[in-house]
Order: structure tokens, then sequence, then C-alpha cells
DNA sequence: TCTATACATCAAAAAAAGTTGATGTAAGGA
DNA sequence: TCCTTACATCAACTTTTTTTGATGTATAGA
């Protein structure tokens, strides 16, 4: 059954503590999105490395990606998010816009 | 934050598409649960490979084990499951009695 | 007790994922 | 045009995960 691969990578790309963190951080963020200069200073990460899992959130399709000059700015993919996680973890991976209607956050 | 860790190991016992399948299977059968020599048989897979995926999805608390006599019966560990899956997920996930209230499969 | 079945576990090998530092490319400003 | 900044990518390496076949343990039945 082809559909398991699809699954198996959205949820590898979420099999991470750095990658959920950074989940966490684009959610959190007040703004529409957020540039990787900024990323790898609030994660205290080597550019490439954050490139590289930047990339594997992009691939699952978890987050957004939109060049504005040099600059990258990122968000969540809330389609695909929503259509994997539960309500229960709005609170660590949706923002606080999409969670201020909803009854899951305490 | 510690909290993340937890996340990474739900998330990573998940992210295998032989593991979502056997997942799969067990939320299929009718009976309250499945020993591993079925398993074997269904999955098409050696049973210490078998065993080594069942381990891990234990560990993460993704299934229950019961043994009775000779043989091992598992099942779904529901709480779990629904804390971090959709709705959505639920036709793959989640047995026919849990969902046979619930509009969310069609 | 002997034997067969069910399953766990182990060690070695293979495969996949993650890390690192260096290099490449593109855009913006001087 | 030259320089700088932002980011992608690459190759070498380390670490983790998965696979495989062999061996161990427990239970049930003859």
């Amino acid at each position: 059954m082809k559909e398991w691969q699809d699954y198996e990578r959205m949820f590898k790309a979420l099999a991470d503590s750095k990658r959920l963190e950074l989940l966490h951080l684009l959610a959190q963020t007040p703004e529409e999105s957020v540039c990787v200069c900024d990323l790898t200073e609030a994660l205290n990460m080597a550019q490439s490395k954050l490139s590289y899992h930047i990339k594997i959130l992009l691939d699952a399709g978890l987050i957004t990606k939109e060049k504005r000059g040099t600059w990258n700015y990122y968000g969540l993919q809330h389609s695909n998010l929503n259509h994997v996680l539960s309500e229960e973890l709005c609170c660590l991976l949706r923002g606080p816009k999409e969670t201020a209607a909803q009854a899951c956050c305490k």
C-alpha cells in the first residue's frame, strides 16, 4: 500500500525534537513568517544544519517558504499539519491565531 | 525543552511504513487483539524483524501486549494514539469499533 | 522428560539519517 | 563592478536505525 509511504515521510519529518522546536517557533511568531537568519539565532543551530532540517520539513509539506528579496520566510502549512495531528497538539504546533477560537488550549 | 523528546519518540515510532501497516492491521482485526504468529504471516516479515518493530511500538506506548499462555496478543493503545493523531487518521489507525460512531470515516 | 512452538534477544552487517565545514549562487548596496 | 549577506548544497564523517541469522527462554503437549 503506497499510502503508508506518505505518512511515513510526514511522521519522519516530525520525528526530531529540533524540527519540532522549529515548528513550534514558527507557530509562536506573531508575524506571518520567519526568516532563516532569525531561526539560526533562536535555535542556536549552524546555518547548514538548519537548512537541512528546513528542507526536510518543506519536502514533507509541513512548512511553506516564500522568497522575498534575499530572505526566505517560512510559515506552517496548516492544512497538512491539521490533517495528521490531533487537536491536543495545537498548542505546540499551531499559532495563536489558529488556536484563539479553539477550546483545546488551556 | 524536554517535552519534545517524548513527541520525538512517538513520531519516530510512527515514522515507518511497516509499523504503520502493523498498526493498521491491529486496527482492522475484529478480535480484541492479534498474536505475533498471525502477524508474521499477514505482514510477510521475519519473526525477529517483527519483534523488533513491535518492541518499538510498545516502548512508544502505541500498542498493548497481553501474554496468554504461549501466545502474545497485541492491540492498539487508543488513548495515546488519539492524543497525537487527528480524527482524519481514524480510518487508518483506529478500529471499526472506535470509528463506528464517528463521522470522520467515509 | 523430550520435543515443538512462540517469542525475545543478540551481534554483525547494512542502510539511513544527521552533522560539519567548505564552497557555490543569487540578490542588494556601496 | 566589488563586496557583503542569505541561503543552498556538497562531500566526508559520525551516529542511529534497520535487517539478518543465530541462539536463548518459556510454555504446552506427547
